[in-house]
DNA sequence: GAGATTCGCTACGGAACAGTAGCGTTATAG
DNA sequence: CTATAACGCTACTGTTCCGTAGCGAATCTC
């Protein structure tokens, strides 16, 4: 933890002195270990306080809230995920599901994505930074699938419609079970997926 | 609301006045509205109280715990739907889609599922309720598969790991958008899921 | 009717948490 | 060195919610 962007708003006016980023770097990297851990209901500015060793009322000097702050700390876990080209649907799909089964599989992913999920009903910033999250981490299988059209290998499609498809089976395993996710159970997945997307029998 | 489960437990023994079937009545539908139109975090006892008419002292005197109430108000609302048997894959999956389209546009229902799924990681009680709730509802979705195996539409299967590639596209959607689902989106849904499970092309 | 028990009401106690005030300390700009 | 502003600390208010105590009134069994 600790390769975010973390935006120093002030840091290029002169100032006697600015916010430090120091003390921004510490609280992001620290509310999002409570976020990890406990979810929105473990998330609290005692805590962040405590965790961080940056005072509470410097959070608030900061970020001016605690739901800002936490917004903010989600935004920064948006990242690129690579999106390897192999030149064949099902290992492309097999490389790409593999990164999301790992997302999946750290932590407690799964309690800290339900409350946000639910959180976001009531709170639009909040939604909008869920929504860029979830469209980042779906972007390769897009791509993939693009791809695939593309040489040939299976019929176009409508992209938007059949990536919901080409993910549901993914998701739906993973809110069916805290169980972590492993390599063998993709499989019957991606040949169903293979197949719902047109695709030619396997080799 | 009002034809759910209500089982008291008492009302077969000669006492002097029982605890009242009517009070946990109307205190499980104050629970399950509030339930469904704020999720866990608008559930509270004084609301329930408000709400229902009934005491929140009278509360406690039930179920002792304000989880309690709520685990056994969700309870109470699994139901088995029906599952409709037209001999034909495609029409048996958008009708029982059909059902479960209705659940989710219902009320404030994402919300909820969310939460509960979030909550029901600290809560083992709960996590087997939410359990039950979700094995109920793909309840249908595993037996219009099984009858297309059987009658020799499509291959034969694992019905577990297949039920969830089924139900996968359908879910993926509904936590896409909080946008009520429409009958139109189905359809590509239905094409696809069809194919991945091997059925012959549309007629 | 007599006795027992439930019900509703009001009022508490206690915990957790958001957000603020005040004050002394520390680091930076000039 | 000096002024300025951020920092950490402690303490506080206000709110929300869980859970409980005590009371009188209503109701059921016998």
């Amino acid at each position: 933890m600790g390769a975010y962007r973390h935006v120093s708003l002030r840091s290029y006016l002169v100032m006697p002195r600015p916010l430090s980023a120091e003390a921004r770097e510490k609280a992001v990297d620290a509310a999002l270990s409570l976020l990890t851990e406990g979810g929105i209901s473990g998330f609290t500015l005692d805590a962040v306080a405590q965790r961080s060793g940056v005072a509470k009322t410097t959070l608030y000097r900061h970020w001016g809230s605690a739901n800002v702050l936490m917004v903010h700390a989600l935004d920064c876990t948006i990242e690129r995920i690579p999106t390897p080209n192999t030149g064949d649907l099902r290992t492309d799909l097999r490389n790409v599901l593999g990164e999301l089964r790992e997302i999946a599989n750290s932590g407690a992913h799964r309690q800290m994505m339900f409350e946000v999920m639910a959180a976001a009903a009531n709170d639009p910033d909040l939604a909008a930074v869920q929504q860029a999250l979830m469209h980042e981490r779906t972007r390769p299988l897009r791509e993939l699938i693009q791809r695939a059209v593309d040489r040939g290998e299976i019929p176009p499609v409508d992209l938007d419609e059949v990536t919901i498809c080409v993910e549901g089976p993914f998701m739906a395993r993973v809110l069916k079970s805290s169980e972590p996710v492993t390599a063998g159970e993709l499989e019957p997945m991606i040949e169903f997926v293979a197949r719902g997307l047109g695709a030619p029998p396997q080799a």
